[in-house]
DNA sequence: GCCAACGTTGGC
DNA sequence: GCCAACGTTGGC
């Protein structure tokens, strides 16, 4: 079991967009973020980010419910995502699906994650980070749930 | 809207 | 294989 980072514009995604029905995690373009993917299991929990917003920060949990898979955004030439490079017989792109599973009664700002202890090391708290896709360690995710308190 | 930080691209 | 130029991200 492992944990992980979604980041998303709640503007293009939200996560009550996601409340109301599980989505594909397509248009990933970065490789670190595609090989994160790669590794995840079904069950696998997630934290949402909200991103470009204010404050920016952690609003609910996801699950991993589906593995990865070929992202078909990459094959289509009318997708904003859309790569060349990529086939059907070797897709470069993958993705996976995640479905709500809860949400915060209140934002993990991004300033009170600085703030607290025990999150020094946390990928998206790093300089310049600007995965979409990151994990997050079992010690990371426990304290940060604490901040968060009951859903 | 600004700009620092980063990944990617492409010329050489 | 180097590295400058470029596009994008995302906090502020």
């Amino acid at each position: 079991m492992a944990y992980w980072l979604f980041k998303s514009e709640p503007g293009v995604f939200s996560l009550s967009d996601l409340k109301a029905a599980p989505t594909d995690w397509s248009g990933v373009r970065n490789y670190q973020a595609r090989n994160f993917m790669l590794t995840m299991q079904l069950g696998d929990g997630g934290f949402f980010y909200h991103s470009n917003s204010n404050p920016p920060g952690i609003v609910g949990t996801v699950e991993v419910v589906r593995t990865a898979y070929p992202d078909p955004t990459a094959l289509d030439p009318k997708s904003p995502y859309y790569d060349p490079r990529s086939t059907l017989e070797k897709p470069i792109w993958q993705m996976v699906d995640i479905a709500f599973r809860s949400a915060f009664a209140e934002i993990v700002a991004l300033d009170r994650l600085r703030a607290t202890a025990g999150l020094e090391q946390m990928l998206l708290l790093r300089r310049g980070n600007r995965l979409s896709v990151m994990p997050v360690s079992a010690a990371e995710w426990r304290i940060i749930l604490n901040l968060a308190g009951p859903s």
